[in-house]
DNA sequence: ATGGTGGGTCGCCCA
């Protein structure tokens, strides 16, 4: 089973980048972040024509995340729980062959200290509890999507550009290692040791060029999944296309059962 | 210190 997760900062701009690549990856699961409009406005068909079954959950101009299936998805969970007030679509999960899959966009928090921070880290809280409460169910899962973190200084260009950076301040990475120490694997990095390992470049500054990335979209398995893994590979041929997203898709790689 | 780029949407917000 393959599952890969992209941030394609518009799912109407990037059209024809993904399912291009989608015809050439045929990933069995895909993930999608910052599709960037509404439920209704989705380019579903253009999907379905694929083969794949499509859950959505957008909103205007802002956020939104799909889960593309070739099986059908079934049991769809539109938010993560935990705030009832929150209205950002920014989750959407599902059972897919008996795996509960979630494509998740984590809010990036900046300017940090204020109220964007303060919802990030409140944001990771309740995928915290959300992932716990799987795990003493015994739920198999996989938690894939754009975390906004940057797990530790080797996955930054910069470390001390970033130092202030809501993607990469001792608190988030801080309830990032928390979901880690329940018992989940992230999947790169349990299985790869290099650095320059990025899934982002900035459109500005040429960054793409000059490889000044972030690593900070992720798979994370739980035990189950984890017994699963084959590999996870960061694909990063879409980002030099031209009008590319500013991520490039990450595939994790599952042993059927 | 600033502005650099890109998407959505239509004056700016968000990344």
């Amino acid at each position: 089973m393959k599952i890969a997760t992209w941030n394609v900062n518009s799912a109407k701009a990037r059209l024809a980048l993904i399912t291009d690549w989608l015809r050439a990856a045929s990933p069995d699961v895909v993930l999608l972040q910052e599709i960037k409009c509404e439920t209704a406005a989705f380019p579903r068909e253009a999907f379905e024509e694929l083969g794949y079954h499509v859950a959505v959950v957008g909103q205007k101009a802002y956020n939104g995340v799909a889960l593309l299936s070739k099986t059908p998805a079934e049991e769809v969970m539109t938010r993560l729980p935990g705030e009832e007030e929150d209205e950002q679509a920014r989750y959407v999960e599902a059972t897919v062959q008996g795996l509960r899959i979630a494509s998740l966009y984590l809010p990036n928090g900046n300017p940090a200290p204020g109220d964007k921070y303060a919802y990030k880290l409140r944001w990771m809280d309740r995928l915290y509890a959300h992932a716990r409460g799987m795990l003493e169910r015994e739920v198999p899962f996989v938690l894939g999507g754009d975390y906004n973190v940057i797990p530790e200084a080797r996955d930054v260009f910069s470390p001390a550009a970033f130092a202030r950076d809501a993607l990469f301040l001792p608190q988030t990475r801080a309830r990032f290692r928390a979901l880690l120490n329940l018992g989940l694997t992230e999947a790169y990095r349990a299985l790869h040791d290099d650095d320059h390992a990025y899934t982002f470049w900035d459109y500005q500054a040429g960054s793409w060029p000059r490889d000044l990335g972030l690593r900070i979209d992720h798979f994370l398995l739980s035990p189950q999944a984890a017994d699963r893994l084959i590999d996870c590979t960061i694909d990063r041929r879409p980002r030099g296309a031209e009008k590319a997203s500013d991520h490039t898709p990450v595939v994790l790689e599952l042993r059927d059962r």
